[in-house]
DNA sequence: CTTATCTTGGACTAGTCGTTCCAAGATGGG
DNA sequence: CCCATCTTGGAACGACTAGTCCAAGATAAG
């Protein structure tokens, strides 16, 4: 009986999601969600609710769609240290170069933004960190496995390292880092973390 | 012959400064300020102008007063890979505990906020992080002269790691993390950049 | 086609934003 | 004390904020 959307609410919030991301969701108004999408006020407040909520909802989806995939290809991959740094490689790419350049991280982002404050929120934040870890944990036990890694080192510290380090990349990037920078600063990290009796120095 | 401040600008500033650092300048109203410092608008305006002006001035403050001093520190101690140890553990207990818990650090938050595109405010970030690598560069340098790194390790790649590195910790602190995954995550670091010849591993 | 139900556009609210302005107050040299 | 000069409190500005509301429009089951 009812009328349906005339909008598909999943084409919104990947808009939403990209004006949140560029700008900051803290500094970005309903009036530009409305403008960006082209809906009216009454659809996005009946479909997505207040603005918090769309905060969330799109970090949400930001994490479904741009964080999930990476992470689950950075545990599938087996191939140990080379996993890592090909992780680290298209991050900084995709951080300095192409569409999103100079956009960050939006998870990254959130941690400084007034909505990290709301318990929603930052359950998200933190189980995105908690998967982060554990990304760069399994492939570290790949790469102990492969016998990559100094034989006295401790797995669950080194993941907390790439996680923070990944941070510290978005973080950069944000404000125009160059991309060499943050690459040299990976390497490095990476080096340390190399079995140095079977890995040659480049 | 004519009037004088009624009140102390440096004091203000530092009010300012605190206000800034703990709810993030972008979501912070003037009259916010106002409210903190007992000014009136007025005088507010006419000592430091508005508030880009003020959030520089207040950035400017933070990093002369608060991230300087720790910064020489660092580069004047010559005792290697400790005074870096030092540096991280000291960043971890401050992010953690006591007054400023939970605030981050203001140049890292200021990364991502809408004054990141202001030109002033751009070159204050990108003069601090080449000021962050310089120190942990001498860091580094002394580590090197008193033998404890691996000998084929970049010693600019490995200053840009660690400013990367206290990024990520400034972040991860400012959501709340635990104190104990941001040492563990210094630690791996610190252990891969150690000479695996002379250092026992703990 | 009717009708119940949802959606939509857009006007509207109450509050906050950064900023300006000016009369009143304070200051200290002459 | 006088007065030029700066500071101060507070009112006011237009623009923006998040959010609400309702009449008009769209939909599809009966």
């Amino acid at each position: 009986m009812p009328d349906v959307k005339h909008f598909d609410p999943d084409l919104v919030l990947e808009q939403v999601v990209r004006l949140f991301w560029e700008r900051g969701a803290d500094v970005t108004g309903i009036a530009q969600v409305v403008e960006a999408t082209g809906l009216s006020r009454s659809s996005l407040y009946a479909t997505f609710g207040g603005k918090e909520q769309l905060q969330a909802a799109a970090l949400r989806r930001y994490l479904q769609r741009r964080s999930r995939p990476v992470l689950e290809a950075l545990a599938a991959d087996e191939s140990g240290l080379p996993a890592v740094a090909a992780f680290f490689e298209r991050l900084v790419a995709a951080r300095c170069t192409g569409e999103h350049a100079r956009w960050g991280c939006l998870v990254t982002n959130t941690h400084t933004s007034a909505a990290r404050e709301v318990a929603e929120i930052r359950q998200v934040l933190d189980a995105h960190h908690a998967a982060l870890c554990a990304a760069m944990h399994a492939a570290l036990q790949a790469a102990r496995e492969r016998g990559q890694l100094r034989p006295a080192m401790d797995l669950e510290a080194g993941a907390q390292t790439l996680a923070l380090l990944a941070y510290g990349v978005n973080l950069r990037s944000r404000a125009g880092a160059e991309a060499a920078e943050l690459t040299a600063g990976v390497r490095a990290v990476l080096d340390g973390f190399s079995d140095p009796t079977t890995t040659e120095e480049r």
